[in-house]
DNA sequence: CAGCAATATATCGGATACGAAGGTATGTCG
DNA sequence: CGACATACCTTCGTATCCGATATATTGCTG
């Protein structure tokens, strides 16, 4: 489980974390937690879900007819709980590395940077 | 530029916030600041970095021969700064976004989902 | 001095995820 | 009936990443 999820994955995992979802909900969620800045796209989706489910990361939650038309529902695994976790938990150290990183550069108005300082042994 | 960046990437452009630096002494720094968990290999490197150059995203700073190697310096340009800090902040909402739901998760024991709540118009 | 490790650059091929587009089916609205 | 929204799924092309490999120079070791 070394793979390190791109966004797209990750806002899926998330949005399952709240409670079950069918495919095409999780369209709507995605979107409005990402603040309708990711959309994600059936192929995308689908293709994320057969690969999530395929790890253990979901399971199909169970089938429901509304209106005629299937709702087939995912539920996060115990796995995919604790992965999202870990994952979480990685992006919040970058998250924090890029953070301290910038605000030293805008405090420091960037000087001439020192090359001779030493190299990063 | 509405492509997020994935985390080699991203902890490239992290590394050279702190000041101008060499491919190959960007490997090290990147594996510094994330805890050793990723190692950047010459592949992921140099192929970033020229994608970066190519977006504008980061500069050639110089280049230098130190015991008779060539060191070519990277630097990031205001462009890449201004990327680095909208990628930062884009992965700060997803994780306060999954850190929530997680946590609501974890006090709610999981009950039995209201699936009758109604769809997410 | 021959061989190997380390530094530092670069390139190639395979694997994988993602995105765009299209396809199927059902129910509602005009 | 035709158009649209919901809801499922598939195929294809592209981009990124990783592993392996190549090249060149210095320095250490046998």
């Amino acid at each position: 489980m070394d793979t390190p999820l791109r966004e797209p994955t990750f806002l899926i995992l998330t949005a399952l974390a709240t409670g079950p979802m069918h495919g095409y909900g999780l369209i709507g969620e995605v979107a409005a937690l990402s603040g309708n800045r990711v959309s994600l796209r059936p192929g995308t989706l689908y293709g994320a879900l057969d690969r999530l489910v395929d790890a253990g990361l979901v399971e199909v939650d169970g089938e429901e007819v509304v209106d005629g038309r299937l709702r087939r529902y995912y539920r996060l695994s115990p796995g995919g709980e604790a992965t999202l976790s870990a994952e979480t938990e990685r992006l919040r150290r970058n998250v924090e590395a890029a953070t301290s990183r910038l605000s030293a550069r805008t405090r420091a108005a960037r000087p001439i940077t020192p090359r001779t300082a030493g190299g990063l042994a």
